[in-house]
DNA sequence: AAATATAATTAACAGTGTTAATATTTTAAA
DNA sequence: TTTAAAATATTAACACTGTTAATTATATTT
């Protein structure tokens, strides 16, 4: 009795203690960046040695990788919302307009999630298998296309390469006007225009697009 | 006249010093990658002092951003070769196939050149003006798109939104690519499908839209 | 040849991830 | 309850990183 008690005792604080870690170093990674999550700083935070934070984690990576699944429970938390808007071309533009929402209101996460390469490195060398929540996240976009298409949309294309290609446009929106490009080489050649817009017009003529090739 | 000529001496011995420490860390970077690129090998390799370095480049995000600039140079040089494929519409497509090809044999350049953030950061921490190279070749493709919507192509959209749009969603394709994600999530949900045709499938998919939209 | 620029170096600072050896604390058995 | 064992945490150290200030060496000019 006694026994299993101490033992889950010693658990709870296990987890909660890699709990913890991960805590602080999504605090470190909101206030000051990917660059400034480093064992010193959070065991320093939390008030522990470096080293026990190799006790929790297998390594920094591990923390990251760690890091990296938060974000996707906090996209598929959005996703899911979604579920509810029955028209399927509706929901495929709710999709795009809440992805984009997500990477730029979530900036750091977008890019640890979608651009960086050190997470789904760590998962490649540690779990050979695939990436569950990436994996889930495309599924939705899948079902919705293929709700479309059973509605008389995107006739002509296959559904595979239909999902793949609209999450390549809206990927590729979203990761040039993260890392500046788009604001800055479009300023370069329209000075006048309002920087704010290009991301919207990007995505009005995917939706344009789409609509028009019904 | 002695005094030019050794002055000029030692303009070239510097200019050559500075070529030779961007070769090498080409050459590193080629090699074993971003992250390997460290002052101190860099000045192993050369045989000189770590120290010395500094005094022909402001520091490391100098001599990273020089290596994005050779990048760009290597792109218009492939650009270059497609101002000879006079149909608008055709172009375009060359160039698309062009910059993906730019991106599948120069991964590396590539990820500098428009995935990571230090480059873009440099320049405008220390230029405060434009990103020159990008602009050009954002520019060419610009021109092709006007030229595509003279010969009737395009006719619903505006130059500016379609322009950035075809930019993003190529983008987009070698964004996930080179990241790895576009043959994780696939190959999660298409098991039996062949990798290397995703990114090929949805570069068809982009010109069968454009074409239909025409 | 001496004075003066220029160039390059050494030494040091403040960081980084990570490992091996050691100490401490907690649990289980005698 | 005391002792052996297991789990947990720590210290010290290694091998790196970018970068700066002070110093030395080299080349140019007076």
């Amino acid at each position: 009795m006694s026994e299993t008690n101490t033992k889950n005792k010693r658990l709870k604080h296990k987890e909660n203690l890699r709990k913890k870690i991960l805590e602080v170093a999504k605090e470190l990674f909101l206030k000051h960046g990917y660059d400034s999550i480093s064992i010193r700083k959070i065991a320093d935070k939390i008030g522990i040695s470096p080293t026990t934070i190799y006790l929790y984690y297998k390594d920094k990576s591990d923390v990251i990788y760690a890091l990296h699944q938060e974000g996707f429970k906090m996209l598929a938390t959005q996703f899911a919302m979604l579920r509810n808007v029955d028209e399927p071309f509706e929901r495929l533009k709710a999709m795009g307009r809440s992805y984009i929402e997500f990477a730029l209101e979530n900036r750091d996460f977008y890019e640890l999630m979608f651009i960086m390469r050190e997470p789904i490195a760590f998962v490649n060398k540690n779990y050979a298998c695939e990436w569950e929540e990436g994996g889930a996240a495309f599924e939705a976009l899948l079902v919705t296309v293929a709700d479309c298409k059973s509605r008389g949309y995107f006739k002509q294309a296959d559904l595979h390469a239909m999902s793949l290609y609209i999450w390549a446009t809206i990927h590729g929106i979203c990761s040039l006007k993260l890392q500046g490009h788009l604001d800055h080489v479009v300023s370069a050649h329209f000075p006048e225009k309002e920087h704010q817009l290009n991301l919207e017009k990007a995505f009005d003529t995917l939706v344009l697009i789409l609509r028009s090739i019904q």
